[in-house]
DNA sequence: ATAAAATACATGTATATACACTCAAAAATT
DNA sequence: AATTTTTGAGTGTATATACATGTATTTTAT
């Protein structure tokens, strides 16, 4: 049994005790569940260390993408993974720590608009070489795997 | 763009309102993030209107495949996808529902042990069943590329 | 020009995650 | 047998998710 710094098994037999599945597609829905809590808890782990959350990580990243324009709270939450996000919570944390500036759209003043500070940036600068070298000694499956997988995903999330 | 019930995207690129990977690796990654979480919606949504989490689901499952055996809290975390659930509070909704019965173990007054009660039996019967309806109509990819899709990811999970 | 509808965001509630800490019970050590 | 260590569960806190509702602003329709 394999048991990695993560908890991690490499096996889904061993990670859920069972191996009691229905059919393969089935157990594609669990592994893929399992792939990303896995992944998640990588790098959430990585982040800690700057008191990061992986969602603050996440929202930085989509504001470095648009420094030193401004973005919306909207255009934020269409970006990122987990689509029902609660962004004005995780902005309110992100400015707490004076990482991001928020103010109110003078285009349209139903928006609110960020953009990072100077230590947002250096935060996320820290953030993102940590999380390279990170990503680098676990992603480790070839290009041509990957682009299979990633075939296979899309597929996987057709409907019909 | 196609975009179906649950706000999903076949297309990564799409969802994510971005074409910046860095290699099919890091775009991987994302993929499975996505996935999990497109994934995690449509169950959620269909466990909803039986007044179930997700992981209240995944509970009374666990308890079912032991039935009517009990089995205590370490136990049913240790199967759970998301291996670090708080398990008894989880517990706790359930048996506030009264889907779930409580009780100190004899053999060892440190463990808590559960068994379904009959409502739960009950419930889970009708959970199941929709799941499984849902299931057939959304992961439609062949045997073999589920097959093809669990040695990627087990492959993505390995180390080195 | 005014009223109605839509949009953008904030906020409230329930649940879950992540993790630290406490306490009782059991196991291991002396 | 007494003490120490480990284990299993419960609890507290911060953050996030999911979703409903409220409010101000803008857009559309009349």
């Amino acid at each position: 049994m394999h048991v990695c710094t993560y908890i991690c098994f490499v096996k889904l037999e061993e990670a859920l005790k069972t191996d009691k599945f229905l059919s393969q597609n089935q157990k594609a829905g669990l592994n893929i569940l399992y792939t990303a809590w896995w992944l998640k808890t990588v790098i959430s782990s990585e982040l800690k260390f700057l008191g990061l959350t992986h969602e603050q990580y996440n929202v930085l990243r989509i504001l470095k993408g648009k420094h030193p324009q401004q973005i919306c709270v909207k255009d934020i939450g269409s970006r990122l993974i987990e689509q029902n996000s609660n962004v004005p919570r995780i902005i309110d944390r992100l400015v707490a720590k004076k990482l991001v500036s928020r103010n109110t759209s003078i285009l349209d003043k139903r928006e609110t608009v960020m953009t990072l500070t100077d230590s947002g940036i250096e935060i996320l600068r820290s953030a993102t070489n940590k999380m390279n070298a990170k990503l680098k000694t676990i992603m480790v499956i070839s290009e041509k795997d990957a682009e299979e997988l990633n075939r296979l995903l899309e597929r996987f999330r057709e409907l019909e």
